[in-house]
DNA sequence: ACACTAACGCAAAAAGTATTGCTTTAACTT
DNA sequence: AAGTTAAAGCAATACTTTTTGCGTTAGTGT
């Protein structure tokens, strides 16, 4: 019932199982731009990957499981944390890193699926992980920042200010904010922890 | 398939169909206190709310479509947007308003239900309507604040500084934010407006 | 090279979800 | 108070999703 891709660190890493995985993502990301999110099913996914629908409910267990597999492993790769050698040019770069991830077709399904991952009461899932890791990464971030002297924001801040508003309008608004806008918002934290 | 309570502006609105609905809305409000999201399901609503299964169906399509109503009830009742004579008060008050709607076990379904049922390209919901009228009245309420003299923020900047954070800390710290700091976002919004 | 077994494929069955045709109830109309 | 019909009940059915048992394939260790 559980994903499995979990719980043994990989009893049989080798090239099948890989091939499987990276042929099952591949498909639900292709799916995910064709389709929309709603019609997206397990069935949909083997016949494009070739993969058969057993070997997905076993490995995966659900569909929302799978695609909490597909968003951690994107997540994962794509956004190593910045280090530019000023505060400004850290969180400009991690901002539009963070509109861009939230963009295009996949945009709103990451930040749905992040929420909808979110299970009470249930184990530590890789994505959980991963968010725990990417805290410490930005908080180092910040730690930098103060050892060069200057004054960052608190995490907190950082997410209020600048990722919250940039979900939100992924979300609501059904599309990301721009680049415009997203520079404002790391002004605005700027100008936040410039004046207290 | 769609949601009939939106089709016909109520046909026959009497006795009958609104004992059916109250009963409907109670049992999904009561199941998603008791149980999680997850074991919510049609069958288990019809049993506990003595309303035969194809009776749901028949009137909200998909349980999505249910919830969705439910959602949309519940906010337009417990809503009303502040008047209280000056722009902090409004705000603080419209602040603490919405960190409250999000707690509890409901508020991260409301949210939830918010975002998932932000579907694409399909005809216009209730509740987009509602989060529509809702901007309306939001709008007003800063409008009032121009008229008397102050400098009230922007819908957007509202939006962003205050209400998008409320929302982050449901959904991924999976509870509210507290009193105090509700309050804080409400200095940090009149901050900025104050200053430039 | 050979044995071992995790991981996959396949087909059938089980469980869950949604639809349909018809009957009954009770709100509304006159 | 009698007729009309929207809305609800019921049961059978169709459709979709998930699980299970077993045979096959191909990484992995010796």
């Amino acid at each position: 019932m559980w994903a499995v891709t979990a719980e043994h660190p990989a009893r049989r890493p080798g090239g099948r199982t890989a091939r499987v995985r990276a042929a099952v993502h591949q498909a639900v990301i292709d799916l995910l731009h064709e389709e929309g999110w709603d019609d997206l099913n397990v069935a949909l996914v083997a016949e494009r990957s070739g993969v058969h629908q057993t070997t997905i409910y076993r490995r995966w267990g659900t569909l929302a499981g799978l695609i909490d597999d597909v968003v951690t492993e994107r997540l994962t790769r794509s956004s190593p944390v910045p280090d530019t050698g000023t505060l400004r040019g850290d969180l400009e770069a991690y901002a539009l890193q963070v509109a861009d991830d939230v963009s295009g077709p996949l945009g709103p399904v990451f930040v749905r699926a992040a929420m909808i991952g979110t299970r009470d009461g249930e184990e530590t899932t890789p994505r959980q992980i991963y968010l725990l890791e990417r805290a410490v990464q930005l908080q180092a971030m910040l730690d930098r920042a103060r050892d060069r002297g200057e004054n960052p924001p608190t995490l907190l801040e950082l997410m209020e200010i600048v990722q919250a508003p940039l979900y939100f309008h992924a979300i609501f608004f059904g599309r990301p904010a721009g680049t415009d806008h997203t520079l404002t918002l790391v002004d605005r934290l700027l100008a936040l922890t410039g004046k207290s």
